[in-house]
DNA sequence: GTAAAAGGTAAGGGTAATGCACTTTT
DNA sequence: CAAAAGTGCATTACCCTTACCTTTTA
């Protein structure tokens, strides 16, 4: 039982006669793995495959591919096993962690003395796919553009780290164990309404030792323990059902989530996701609907500088397009190089500058643009933010000055002496307050 | 009786994992 | 050359915090 997967302990024991259904599925999945070595021979197209999104919809056009993850996040289980074999490889080969991290670095494929590494653990664990060890194996070592997959021991908000989880994991074993209550009984007791003193008790002693705050620790330990039936992929029945659900209750996701056996946030996210914003479209964008994005980007900072723009409020205007969809499209128009001379006015300019002055930095490498991005919002990307730097320096010659200081402190004189009158960043025009609501009045 | 603290949960805002189609390596 | 492995981009499934409401506490 120990060797549970952390996160999918609940399939163990929930209701077997329903979860043998989708058992068939699930199966059905595995076969869209990427490139399973076992399972190659059912690589060429399936009957059901091509069955499926055709009947349902009417185009090829508003195809959703069937999309399986056995596994969520990397979790601490694979985290221990990863480690475990890494270590065990660096101590036969006497490779040290910066040898690692260079042969790591150079090589493209996984390195033969890793290879190992790969094999043994999908041997552990299989549906971890090579890819994401190959990911995970570089962030170990933290291999450039790989960090965000290395290992985490524990953090104050954000993604958990593996130490924080297990501390968890056994907190909350050890607690069944002394109250003596099953797993069902344990999720139970957590998604109560009004749960006892003793679950308030587990809480605050996980709380004592993690720094974290209660309320996130409490959504974790729910979104690991639950009471309901883990399936992730909805049949078109489940669909209706959900939205009929929606009709009636409207938004109330923990009684829908009762009622289909799901968890709620599940519910939401699928129709969030797949279900409120309708069909969505998969062709590429028309020249006009990249204009309405657009403009309706612009429009919604306009109105509210200092909020990140609401995609989700973006995609229902266009119709038909993911919240996802408009968030890549509009970076990819906004990194094409019309569009971002368009979206940098004069005023903005000054803006950045005097945001770059205000760091008061030393040298301009040290600039941290991630930051100057969030400043403003994301409006712009950081690379944009850079781009547009190096074209503010060319444009006005000021490349040669002695001193980083010196020559922001120039750039920022010849923005200022044209007159800061007409020199209002675009972040600030018609400004309304963004959570007073004064403007609807 | 009232203000502040705390709980419940929907809404907001993400990102890692995977699929697909393709390139590169063995 | 075949087959396996890697990769860029798009999509999907899951993740975490914040906001906003109600209830409890001081």
């Amino acid at each position: 039982m120990e060797d549970e997967e952390f996160n999918s302990l609940n399939d163990s024991y929930s209701y077997p006669e329903l979860f043998s259904p989708e058992l068939e599925d699930l199966e059905s999945c595995v076969l869209n793995f990427e490139r399973e070595p076992s399972l190659e021979s059912s690589n060429t197209t399936s009957p059901e495959q091509s069955l499926s999104p055709t009947n349902s919809f009417n185009s090829n056009q508003y195809y959703r591919p069937s999309y399986s993850r056995r596994n969520s996040q990397f979790s601490p289980r694979c985290w221990k096993l990863l480690i475990g074999l890494i270590q065990e490889t660096m101590e036969k080969s006497g490779l040290s962690f910066e040898d690692a991290k260079v042969i790591l670095e150079k090589s493209r494929r996984v390195p033969r003395i890793f290879e190992n590494i790969i094999v043994r653990f999908r041997v552990e664990i299989p549906g971890i796919t090579r890819r994401t060890l190959h990911r995970h194996l570089r962030g170990y070592f933290r291999v450039p553009g790989f960090f965000q997959f290395g290992y985490v021991d524990s953090n104050r908000s954000g993604a958990w780290g593996v130490k924080e989880a297990e501390l968890i994991e056994a907190k909350i074993n050890y607690f069944q164990e002394e109250k003596n209550i099953s797993q069902q009984e344990f999720c139970e007791l957590i998604w109560a309404t009004d749960y006892s003193m003793e679950i308030d008790q587990l809480y605050n002693s996980i709380v004592n030792e993690l720094e974290r705050d209660k309320k996130s620790v409490q959504s974790f330990v729910r979104r690991k323990y639950y009471p309901f039936l883990h399936r992730n992929s909805w049949t078109i029945e489940e669909e209706d059902q959900l939205q009929s659900l929606v009709d009636t209750y409207g938004t109330s996701w923990s009684k829908i989530g009762q009622i289909l056996n799901r968890l709620p946030m599940q519910c939401r996210d699928h129709w969030r996701d797949y279900i409120q914003c309708g069909v969505i479209l998969r062709s590429p964008w028309t020249e006009d609907e990249s204009k309405k994005l657009l403009s309706l980007v612009c429009e919604f900072k306009h109105q509210f500088p200092l909020l990140p723009v609401q995609w989700e409020t973006i995609a229902k205007k266009l119709k038909n397009r993911h919240r996802h969809h408009c968030k890549l499209r509009f970076y990819s128009l906004l990194n094409s190089t019309s569009n971002k001379e368009l979206l940098f006015y004069p005023g903005d300019n000054l803006w950045m500058i005097q945001r770059i002055k205000e760091m008061s930095i030393e040298k301009e490498e040290m600039i941290d643009w991630i930051q100057i991005s969030d400043l403003a919002g994301r409006f712009w990307t950081s690379k944009a933010c850079e781009k547009q730097f190096e074209k503010i320096k060319k444009s006005l010659m000021v490349n040669d000055e002695s001193t980083f200081p010196v020559l922001i402190q120039k750039l920022f004189d010849v923005f200022h002496c044209v007159g800061s009158e007409n020199l209002q960043s675009s972040l600030y025009m018609n400004q309304d307050p963004p959570f007073t609501g004064s403007s609807n009045a």
